[in-house]
DNA sequence: CGGCATCCGCATCGATACTG
DNA sequence: CAGTATCGATGCGGATGCCG
């Protein structure tokens, strides 16, 4: 999603599907919420969870999150500065959304996958 | 996708939930398979059911699904052109995942619209 | 540490016109 | 009917630098 922010949610069936994706889409967003799952993280935390995310598109993804209620974010009013962030009730909600895809891509990545399939299927968790 | 398309498989967890995102992405093929849930559509009556979207995109839209293996495209050679499209066993496989965003969406929904939602809830299936 | 501000290239997408 | 082609504007998103 890219992109659709709440446009209009005035659509035919798929209306609410599209309101749900636009949620999660943004490249990172779903990939964040996944590890915001096992509990509260902070930001570089999450920076090394997901390596290929610059600290701008970060920033902007958990904004919008946090915008659209799925995340909350906790500053520590000190120095050095300390932010919080994990999921709201809201985003711990689309647990099932999450594990839904996360299931389908689990059984059918390997269809898209091209190397020797053998260790591309090893998920390994945090 | 927004934009993913298949670019590196190799991250952490959540990956799969990239990739799996990464195919229904893209402001309108989420929706456009949940219309082909409920059977075989040609292109006009896809533009349709979803008002939005424009032919350019709907034409890149269901090409990049083809090429992901998610719906197939069967082209009638006759004289005024037909062209049908449905969900490949892959893309029906997806039934599940988007039936949950469905679900998600339905339930919270409401949280986001702010009409004074009597008849915002109600999801019309076509 | 966890940002925000700025510059800027480039992909995306809409609009429009044309085709088999 | 179901596209393709081209143009042009919008804005995403990377890189860099500064800040409390």
């Amino acid at each position: 999603m890219t992109k659709i922010r709440h446009s209009r949610l005035t659509c035919n069936p798929g209306c609410s599907v599209e309101a749900t994706i636009s949620l999660i889409d943004g490249k990172w967003k779903c990939v964040i919420l996944f590890h915001l799952l096992d509990g509260t993280l902070r930001f570089n935390e999450i920076r090394r969870q997901v390596p290929d995310v610059t600290q701008r598109m970060l920033t902007n993804q958990l904004r919008e999150m946090e915008a659209d209620g799925l995340i909350v974010r906790k500053v520590y009013p000190q120095v050095p500065p300390k932010v919080e962030y994990s999921l709201s009730p809201l985003g711990r909600s689309m647990e099932p959304v999450l594990l839904a895809l996360k299931l389908w891509g689990d059984t059918n990545i390997n269809l898209f996958a091209q190397p020797n399939s053998s260790d591309a299927i090893a998920l390994q968790v945090p």
